[in-house]
DNA sequence: CTTGAATGATAAGCACGCTTATTATATATA
DNA sequence: TATATATAATAAGCGTGCTTATCATTCAAG
């Protein structure tokens, strides 16, 4: 029970999320990018166009963390808004060209992160790692959806 | 390459742990006590009358958080600053009663956690990815120590 | 058409991390 | 002893998340 390790799964989850955030943040400082603001990016660069509320959802964030987070990006010249004709309520969110230049760079340096996290781990323990973790995040939405505000339970989709 | 999953390894991490993080606080929310708070007050119950300094070592945040998460924990009944009489720079930190009587329960609440959130991964492979957890950790801190500021190098015997 | 609910974005203020700088105290050295 | 350095804690101000509340706009009902 104690030697299992079990007892420290969410300080292991914690601190491993905290060195990737911090390891990779110390490459991308030069560019001037946050995990946060790379997270958005990916999105951005899937789906031009893109609303801050469909982010909020995809990012599972608040619209009003997403609003700031922009407000930032936009700030940095990663994205630029434009206002929908259609619906004058609606920001669309587009990357600029700086971001699309960036983006490959960015990509591989998050590459990098995790080969050298994952150094002398198995390709047979990584894929269970995978595995394991997808399944974590499953569970997690299921309990937070039976327990109270069950949301839009799609957009899960990454 | 792709479908191997590793390119998602931190969008995975991050999910888990804010997952993690958020269903902790929604059950702990009646006793006002964060994630944050409770990875402090497992320190302390472990050290009582240990010292802002050595916690920030051991939970590698800088001491200037500590100092405020402390303020809040203080605030909340959860912990008392003592000086030390022989270094009057020093603040002790104790666990006050409130705390104490918590602690078993907000233990068994992360337990509980940690197993809904483990639901359907076997024992073998929980054991794998709680060992691919610390290999990260320890990969990520030989990384960081390596590019720069080479700190303690110990303080991670948790 | 008009009222009312839902939706997209933002504001205000908080928690918890950070960097950088300051204060008080302790310790080492000239 | 006097000065310099190191250490413990804190202050100020920022980033990124949150909750709660507000504003503008759209859509649905009457």
């Amino acid at each position: 029970m104690v030697s299992d390790g079990i007892d420290r799964l969410g300080f292991l989850i914690h601190d491993v999320q905290r060195l990737m955030r911090k390891r990779f943040e110390a490459r991308a400082s030069g560019l001037g990018l946050s995990s946060a603001q790379w997270r958005l990016m990916v999105r951005v660069a899937k789906e031009e166009g893109i609303t801050q509320a469909r982010l909020a959802e995809l990012l599972e964030i608040e619209p009003i963390s997403v609003s700031r987070l922009v407000d930032r990006m936009e700030e940095g010249g990663w994205i630029e808004r434009r206002s929908d004709a259609a619906d004058r309520r609606v920001r669309m969110i587009f990357p600029t060209a700086k971001a699309s230049e960036a983006y490959a760079e960015v990509k591989s340096l998050a590459g990098e992160v995790y080969e050298v996290s994952l150094t002398g781990v198995s390709p047979e323990d990584r894929r269970v790692l995978i595995k394991a973790l997808e399944v974590m995040v499953e569970n997690l939405t299921d309990a937070e959806a039976s327990c109270g505000k069950i949301k839009s339970a799609e957009g899960a989709a990454a």
